[in-house]
RNA sequence: UGACCGAUGGUGUAAUGGUAGCACUGCAGAUUUUGGUUCUGCCUGUCCAGGUUCGAGUCCUGGUCGGUCAACCA
């Protein structure tokens, strides 16, 4: 039973379905393919997955899920030179965390070389496939252009049976790199250049991750990736868009190798905006030092997202969001930010941080003098209990918390003005010290014993509430503040003779030295809290129990920051 | 200058030929011991020109704009 035909009338939200959606129901009712739904998820091992691929990664394996039936996890390993072990085992981890199970359905292209062999040797027996030694560049000036037809190589025409026997000495390794192809006979004056008889196979004498030096011929994509939905029975084969004009020549293999039918359907890639989605690019930020790995977390990738404190679940939900079309299109990455909030508003552990610290003195509190005050975890989840933490005379306050010559808006504190210091006392500024530069260094303050939280002196009101840390049990941490990763909408948009390097943001990383509140321990990576009124955070891996390192996943909305930069 | 694909608020995405809806953003307000959350309200949209039809975002024709395609990458 799937939601589509389970829908509530009136239910309007399950009733829009994307246009593949669409397509997959019309072809359950036309009883298509015994009403399958089998799709796939077919990356290539050359790199690390990012947030596009979580896009596909959520559709593939969603649309499965929704229609009662299966998605492959199929790596396209069809080019040993750039492909290697650690980016698929980095792929099946992101898969996984994502919260996708392909079960014993774990493929791989290179699998199936054997068979591609067999098919080669059909089409060329068919008379629809030869061998062709012309090199690359004469192949290409053969080719000619979208507007001009292209020239019928001179080897065109060989024998089945000479094809079929120099096929087999190419596999042999009888020639070097380059020296021959295998070609589809279709069609050098079709207006689509695949269709120009595209190469199928090249001779690549390289050793390959998983085949290791048996084969030196490789397929090329068109020749292994239809082919690999037609042997897994795949009915909906979704890639993206400039997969388009590919279609007709998946479309003819299929027939003239006379297999299994699969549908490929396309979809618009998804652009986030002040990112790059190229895993070319990315590798270049990679190789090139601008950021320390590919899961750093600037990084928009699946790993890089992970270790900035991001959920599976504020994934799924912004590759729900974003939807499914053709156009092209670019996502604002405030609609990331959304959906990482809206999970951890409900799930962090609340606790208090400061990451910018100015010492605060309340100069009638006891000397020495301490006491126990108590926080909810989480005012959003009332059963995830409280903690209990100390106050003491000496404390830290967030220097954007003080202003000496407050502006209109600024409700903080400032001198002579009054603030609450949260689950604690109202308190108010007497004086500011400062050093020879000029430079606070210390305020001092009086605070109103009668307006202790949770006594009935402490609902009296006041303009607003800061966060703080006890001075005398405060622990030091290290926060490392993210900011996006370029400064430009459109990082590719750069004048003449730059590339999208020089969009990027020098300010992106801003490591800072302050303090937690303790009681928090044992930290283990990864584990997520909301340090209130700043943001999102989570442990870093490097983080030891001495010294807890951050990464700010993202602030807290802040309307203050809005009203400051008019 | 060819073929193919696409075009709905600022950004995305819906709407058997029948009231253009939803989300994000932005703005305004209410609530609030997080300038958070929550709640309420508001702004802004069918690329253009014709045609078919009682009725067009949807169908047809022509244009405009954008994208893709000339790797032995995927």
């Amino acid at each position: 039973m799937n939601k589509s035909t389970n829908k509530e009338p009136g239910d309007k939200e399950s009733r829009s379905l994307n246009f593949i959606e669409h397509i997959i129901e019309e072809d359950i009712r036309n009883n298509k393919n015994e009403q399958r739904v089998h799709t796939r998820f077919p990356p290539e091992p050359n790199g690390y997955l990012h947030i596009g691929h979580a896009k596909s990664i959520c559709l593939n394996f969603g649309l499965a899920e929704k229609y009662n039936g299966l998605c492959n996890l199929r790596f396209d390993d069809t080019n040993p030179l750039t492909e290697s072990v650690e980016f698929v085992d980095s792929i099946k981890e992101d898969v996984r965390w994502l919260g996708f199970n392909w079960e014993e359905r774990l493929y791989f292209a290179s699998d199936y070389f054997e068979k591609f062999y067999e098919f080669a040797v059909f089409l060329i027996k068919k008379g629809k496939a030869y061998v062709c030694d012309l090199n690359t560049e004469q192949i290409a000036a053969d080719r000619g252009t979208p507007t001009r037809p292209g020239n019928e190589s001179p080897y065109r025409n060989r024998t089945p049976e000479e094809n079929v026997d120099l096929f087999r000495r190419m596999r042999e390794g009888e020639f070097k790199n380059g020296e021959r192809v295998l070609r589809a006979k279709i069609d050098m004056a079709s207006p689509n250049m695949h269709m120009r008889d595209p190469v199928m196979y090249r001779i690549i004498h390289a050793e390959h991750h998983r085949t290791g030096n048996k084969w030196c011929i490789y397929p090329t994509y068109d020749f292994a990736h239809g082919q690999s939905d037609s042997i897994e029975k795949i009915t909906h084969s979704i890639c993206t868009l400039e997969f388009e004009v590919h279609r007709p020549l998946y479309e003819w293999f299929i027939r003239e190798l006379e297999i299994f039918p699969s549908r490929q359907i396309e979809f618009a890639r998804l652009e986030l905006n002040y990112t790059i989605m190229s895993k070319r690019k990315l590798m270049q930020l990679v190789d090139e030092g601008y950021v320390n790995g590919w899961d750093d977390p600037r990084m928009p990738t699946i790993s890089g997202l992970r270790r900035r404190g991001y959920t599976p679940e504020a994934i799924r939900s912004f590759a729900e969001r974003v939807g499914i079309a053709k156009r092209e299109n670019v996502i604002d990455v405030a609609l990331l930010e959304h959906t990482i909030r809206e999970d951890l508003n409900k799930k962090a552990t609340r606790l208090m941080a400061v990451t910018d610290p100015l010492k605060l003195v309340i100069t009638n509190y006891p000397e020495g003098g301490s006491e126990e005050l108590e926080a909810p975890l989480n005012p959003e989840d009332p059963d995830a209990g409280t903690r209990k933490f100390s106050f003491s005379r000496e404390l830290y306050i967030e220097r954007d918390d003080f202003m000496e010559e407050p502006p209109k808006k600024f409700f903080r504190l400032a001198p002579g003005r009054e603030v609450r210091l949260k689950y604690a006392y109202i308190i108010k500024c007497v004086d500011v010290v400062k050093d020879s530069t000029g430079k606070i260094t210390k305020i001092h303050c009086v605070y109103d014993p009668e307006t202790r939280s949770g006594t009935p002196g402490s609902t009296r009101k006041v303009k607003s509430t800061i966060h703080w840390v006890s001075a005398p049990h405060a622990k030091p941490a290290r926060f490392r503040l993210f900011d996006r990763l370029f400064r430009k909408e459109d990082p590719d948009d750069v004048e003449e003779g730059k590339d999208f390097k020089s969009s990027i943001n020098p300010g992106s990383l801003r490591v800072v030295e302050g303090y937690i509140t303790p009681g928090t321990d044992p930290l283990n990576p990864l584990d997520k809290f909301q340090f209130e009124r700043l943001g999102y955070f989570c442990v870093d891996p490097v983080s030891t129990c001495d010294k807890p390192v951050f990464n700010r996943t993202v602030t807290l909305r802040d309307a203050w920051a809005k009203i400051k930069n008019r």
